[in-house]
DNA sequence: GTCTATATAGAGATAGAC
DNA sequence: GTCTATCTCTATATAGAC
């Protein structure tokens, strides 16, 4: 079982380490600093996002953070706590940034608008760690499986709860919450697919897009 | 490479074979019907959606089909090639979806809705061939990958022809018509990945709630 | 075209020195 | 905590009989 003790490689843009992160000072070496545990989990969610899986070796894992595959085991017990790290802090996070949306002050639809733009930039911003959330439940082993199917029940009621609270309040008109709610949060989450950071649109402007066009589905017409 | 001579195992429901398929008379012993080299994909394409094609061995997939390991090398040179043969006859079969809805007559907007109905519906009632076309694009080997990503880029670009020629009609209000067609396809291309068809919602009917969806997020409001 | 048997390679994981 | 060396298992793919 991973330790789940440091949750720091949640931070920082996809896998990069932050400069100063430990607060020692300036990093000579940024490609070399960090606790290797975290660099190993960093490694993983490249490899993971990339590849896959199944198709990355411990030995790919190990060798970019420029260790032996052998140190690996002393930070990890197995390749699968590796992606079982990734996904239960991935989850937590992306579970974290909806209901902190979801607290927010305001309407059903401006609270909706608020989950859609930061769950879609979540997605694309993070797309690495998210792809590994998204495409790789089912390499999941129990019990690490069932707690993550936990979060995304809870993620997806708090959705389907704002479209109910918009229809009562008269903003929206969604005959299907359920159906609906799937399909806002299955739009967010497939960016992480295709997201490239090279592409034209930044991680913020798809999320604003995306809340606009949830903002259209889910309202009343005429 | 694969044969690809015979496509008859993208019909049928989801890998079950057709009754009577060959006009040989009726199947005594359905499970044990059809030639080798088709069930052989009809079982890769099931190992590979359930568990991912790196995830899948070659023993499995003989397995399924009461073969032994070695059998598969007769009909296929590789498990890539297998591989490839689903995916190349899936790209195809979503593409040749696309255009014949696109060449029907009527306005942009209805081309659109009709584009959105099917595609969403193949990827529900296909659910399985679906998640290896979009899943397993990293897997593909060349030539085949630049292969399907031309089929890709054309079906993007038939979708957001629709999207401009709505915009120069007046029936649609698309300001970037390039992400909000990755958006349209990206939202039915993922029912693949959670499509469950004991679900209570049918393949037809997500359809159908996603070409509603679709025209929400295009038309001109107000 | 199918089988049994096997070659070959590479994976995850461990042992034990430093 | 990291290394080198290695164990053990399993995967893809082949050989050759039937």
């Amino acid at each position: 079982m991973a330790t789940r003790s440091t949750t720091s490689w949640t931070d920082g843009d996809d896998g990069r380490p932050n400069h100063d992160s430990d607060g020692k000072g300036v990093n000579q070496d940024p490609g070399r600093s960090g606790d290797s545990a975290r660099r190993l989990v960093e490694a993983a969610v490249e490899a993971f996002a990339e590849r896959g899986f199944h198709a990355t070796t411990t030995r790919d894992i190990a060798t970019r953070v420029g260790l032996s595959p052998a140190a690996l085991y002393v930070h990890f017990p197995s390749k699968q706590a590796l992606l079982a790290e990734i996904s239960i802090v991935g989850h937590e996070a992306a579970l974290d940034l909806i209901e902190r949306s979801v607290d927010q002050p305001g309407t059903a639809l401006s609270r909706l608008q608020a989950v859609i733009r930061a769950f879609t930039a979540w997605h694309a911003e993070r797309h690495r760690v998210a792809r590994v959330v998204q495409h790789e439940l089912e390499a999941l082993a129990e019990p690490d499986k069932r707690r993550v199917l936990e979060i995304r029940r809870r993620i997806e009621g708090a959705v389907e709860a704002q479209l109910s609270a918009g229809n009562a309040s008269g903003e929206m008109d969604v005959p299907d919450t359920r159906a609906v709610a799937r399909a806002l949060l299955s739009l967010s989450v497939d960016v992480a697919r295709w997201y490239d950071p090279r592409g034209s649109r930044s991680a913020a402007q798809i999320g604003e897009l995306y809340a606009d066009l949830a903002t259209r589905m889910v309202t009343v017409r005429d």
